[in-house]
DNA sequence: CCTACCGATCGGTAGG
DNA sequence: CCTACCGATCGGTAGG
């Protein structure tokens, strides 16, 4: 009844939510069984979020700052490689459901509407994928990466670490910690032997 | 009326059915939008798919199968960076929706049943996984790639190709043909100054 | 009896 | 925030 129990049954909602829209999908979940999970009615969720997409989007952008706030912490300086250790040291820190957020987005940015997928794209740039970028852009600049496109090098590095974000292969692919090293050693120096 | 007239109706069922779940998901799409694509009733994918999970793992199996033939007949021979690179090839050679095909198996693969989850994951490694396992183990055997577990390898090779397998991302990536040199140059050298 | 479907509708559930 | 519902659509199946 009093507005803290309020902004914990929110922050209860996206965090529930969270967890199974990560393991569904946005189609595979429906509003009745993130209202059972949370114990709550699903006029309650509605209470708090206009409809499905507006909740979809909230657990997105909430997890996307979250997400900010640990790759800013880490890798503000030191060297490209440093910096890029940084950031995805702090992207797997982060619990498995809230790291997967990233493939979350990529694969269901599709489904959603216009102007809903319009504005999270901007957040979704502003909060990630940009910090991200310019990491590799300024690599590229001082001469400490070969030359390439910054969007492209982007997708690839995040791309190494997509099969990670899939809890399909998270049994198979053992702690991530160990595969870390190889990401980077990959990245930075290539899978060749020198 | 005649046989292959059926053959054609089940041919033409899954390369619709292909193109839409790409695109949609597993959930995000019915089988009444499949019918209607295709121009037939409902129960006339019933007639040729037990079930939805039926048709959705026919179509998995279908598109895994080509994609086996796709890449045995290039890298067969050579060094291995020949090797990956032919497979990266054959791989972006299939259509869009079809080489979309390896993410929407690791996306969709918890939203199976058990049993059909286990059927495909064996055919899924025989056809496609184990065959690029195998070209990165020989190629850590012979020395010209450096000491890594093949499996963590295998991931992060194709996993560099998934932002690429995603339609939200095709737009802003380009044409692959410029990202292939460019994840193969960054998988065998590094992105790296040398 | 068969193969290859169709028009109509089943019991349940979706988002709202 | 809940109970009580709606229009529509879901995956799947009946007889012919």
């Amino acid at each position: 009844m009093t507005p803290s129990d309020t902004v914990d049954l929110r922050e209860r909602i996206l965090r529930e939510a969270t967890r199974l829209f990560v393991a569904r999908g946005y189609h595979g979940l429906s509003m009745r069984e993130i209202a059972e999970a949370v114990g709550v009615s699903k006029a309650g969720l509605y209470y708090h979020f206009k409809d499905k997409e507006d909740l979809f989007l909230a657990i997105l952008t909430d997890n996307l700052e979250r997400m900010e706030r640990e790759i800013q912490t880490d890798g503000q300086a030191g060297t490209t490689r440093a910096r890029v250790r940084a950031l995805t040291e702090a992207i797997f820190r982060q619990a498995p459901e809230q790291r997967a957020i990233i493939r979350l987005a990529s694969q269901e940015m599709g489904h959603l509407s216009q102007a809903a997928r319009i504005r999270f794209n901007e957040v979704y740039h502003q909060k990630f994928i940009g910090r991200v970028q310019a990491i590799l852009a300024e690599g590229i600049a001082s001469g400490e990466l070969r030359p390439m496109d910054p969007s492209q090098a982007t997708w690839i590095l995040l791309g190494m670490m997509y099969p990670f974000f899939y809890p399909a292969h998270s049994s198979e692919l053992g702690p991530p910690e160990d595969a870390i090293d190889l990401m980077l050693a990959i990245f930075f120096d290539g899978a060749g032997q020198t």
